[in-house]
DNA sequence: GACGACTCCATGCAGATGCATATACATGCT
DNA sequence: AGCATGTATATGCATCTGCATGGAGTCGTC
């Protein structure tokens, strides 16, 4: 019985250590040199850009702080915090949210998309400089499919299903 | 004269920005749940780990904080004030720097070693939970191959030299 | 329609981070 | 030697984050 499902700690192989390293290390030292430019040019950092794109392509420009915690991966205190922020420079609004009145609407304000729109000629500018002249399109899609491998749930093992006869 | 080598923004090409979205949008996620199984077991962050692993591999378990620096991507300002209280908790000690009175020495200490030690019970298990799981041995290594290349400089273009006759 | 359980968002407080600058030492130039 | 310049680390202060908790509103059940 060779795969059991108890907590044994398991060793991972070399190959998957290495390629976790590259991971975690090859997206800082991007994110780093990314924030750089942007700061370079005076915008403030990517949560907010990744907030204010988020808000553009919700309906109308609108979603509930929920959505935009799953979409950005944000914590709920601190979005609540950013958010504030954001408000206090014009860049998004809140409304109340028809039919219940603990939730809220965010929206993003004429101001918030033009900021969007003015860092993306920085952001996509350094993301042209420093991953599209380091890949092809075809290594591209490569890296985007075994990423998209790793943010995959466990899809119910159909492996070795086929050996389970009734 | 389609390559020219002047400052206009470049749009990336849809391939690149899929692949930097799932780059930062993977890591992020992956991050948070290993940081969760961590803090489950009563664990410091990846930070600290990450630390205490490069320090063990220096010689005699010594870096100086430049050092750390480079291999962990952190802030001067930031290490400095880590180190402090990994210090406090007795994992590392700085001794002195000789023939430079500026430097100093970061030695892990026994205890230290321990807690790397024993994070990585943890932290190993979760790779492989994560990671291994996901990818098979072959597909971590085109994943390495590919991360590596988005780190690589420049390496002076060699495409399209050769149509430079002359 | 009232109570308990739950969901959504905000916030007080402690601790961590970013930024600018300080401190201490080293090195090179004259 | 003496001074300007450079390097290594630390720190004051403002801001941001994490954690626990609070307050307001909703929903299901009786």
């Amino acid at each position: 019985m060779q795969s059991a499902s108890n907590k044994a700690p398991q060793e991972p192989s070399p190959a998957v250590i290495k390629a976790w390293g590259r991971l975690i290390r090859t997206q800082r030292e991007l994110v780093a040199r990314i924030e750089a430019e942007l700061k370079k040019a005076g915008f403030p950092s990517l949560y907010w850009y990744d907030l204010l794109l988020e808000l553009k392509r919700g309906p109308e420009g609108r979603l509930t702080p929920k959505e935009i915690e799953e979409a950005v991966l944000f914590e709920q205190y601190n979005l609540s915090r950013l958010l504030d922020r954001m408000e206090g420079e014009g860049l998004v609004r809140r409304i109340p949210y028809p039919g219940d009145r603990r939730r809220q609407l965010i929206e993003i304000t004429d101001e918030g998309r033009a900021l969007q729109w003015r860092m993306w000629a920085v952001y996509g500018n350094a993301i042209n400089q420093f991953i599209g002249a380091k890949l092809t399109d075809k290594e591209a899609g490569q890296l985007s499919a075994l990423l998209l491998k790793l943010l995959q749930e466990q899809a119910a093992r159909p492996d070795k299903i086929f050996s389970r006869v009734e």
